[in-house]
DNA sequence: AAGCGACGTCTACAATGGAGACCTCGTGAC
DNA sequence: GTCACGAGGTCTCCATTGTAGACGTCGCTT
């Protein structure tokens, strides 16, 4: 009954995907350049800040990514504090249910898809 | 070097999956309301028929799918003759790239996502 | 002959994807 | 000191994708 069933865009998962990614291996939360050169590396797809903003600020709307202000060794420039983004609980399990949905209509198709 | 990466949105993937099953499994192309009901089910996504024809339409623009008319046993109603559906081999191919994307991104992240 | 219902079409709108201009203010050069 | 540069983030604008629902047509029933 699925009620009001929540999907992520394309571009939403790579992100989440990528932010988790990062912040799992460095154990720290990421600031948006280095979300950045890893959404271009891994991914694959070269985004402009703004657009990777925009992105952001839409998933953390729906509570799947928050930040906090970087308070280390870098000073804060333009008036503006460097932020450091990582996953949410609830953005970990839109992950999980997207991918759980995904495996599950590749299954049958193995042999077609490789 | 990925020259120009094509990406699927998330729905547009979802019926090229729902709908490649079907052909495979039935061994026949679909009609519409097969691959709505495949949708409703497999994939938890109550779609409207406008709303699928509109994304079949796009697909078929890109080359991703194509139909042929229903010649069998099904009386043309309305003017219309009833369309079946199937995936391009080009349609495989984006499925099958989209497919390991994500199994990479996903591959270091199994003791997370379960 | 009347209307139901199966099909596909069309229009309108919301959400997401994406680029680029822009503003602010530490910092380093001079 | 002061000026340009660059590292942050913000804002605006446009394209693409996701979605619903009203509509038109015409075989099939009754």
């Amino acid at each position: 009954m699925t009620p009001t069933p929540v999907f992520l865009g394309d571009f939403e998962q790579l992100v989440l995907l990528a932010l988790l990614q990062i912040t799992e291996s460095s154990n720290d939360h990421a600031p948006v350049h280095v979300l950045r050169d890893a959404l271009r590396g891994h991914a694959g797809r070269a985004v402009s800040r703004g657009a990777l903003y925009r992105t952001l600020d839409r998933l953390e709307e729906k509570g799947w990514v928050a930040w906090t202000i970087d308070t280390e060794d870098v000073p804060e420039r333009g008036g503006h504090p460097r932020r450091r983004f990582h996953v949410t609980p609830d953005g970990v399990g839109v992950l999980r249910a997207s991918r759980a949905t995904l495996l599950g209509l590749w299954s049958t198709l193995e042999h077609v898809l490789d």
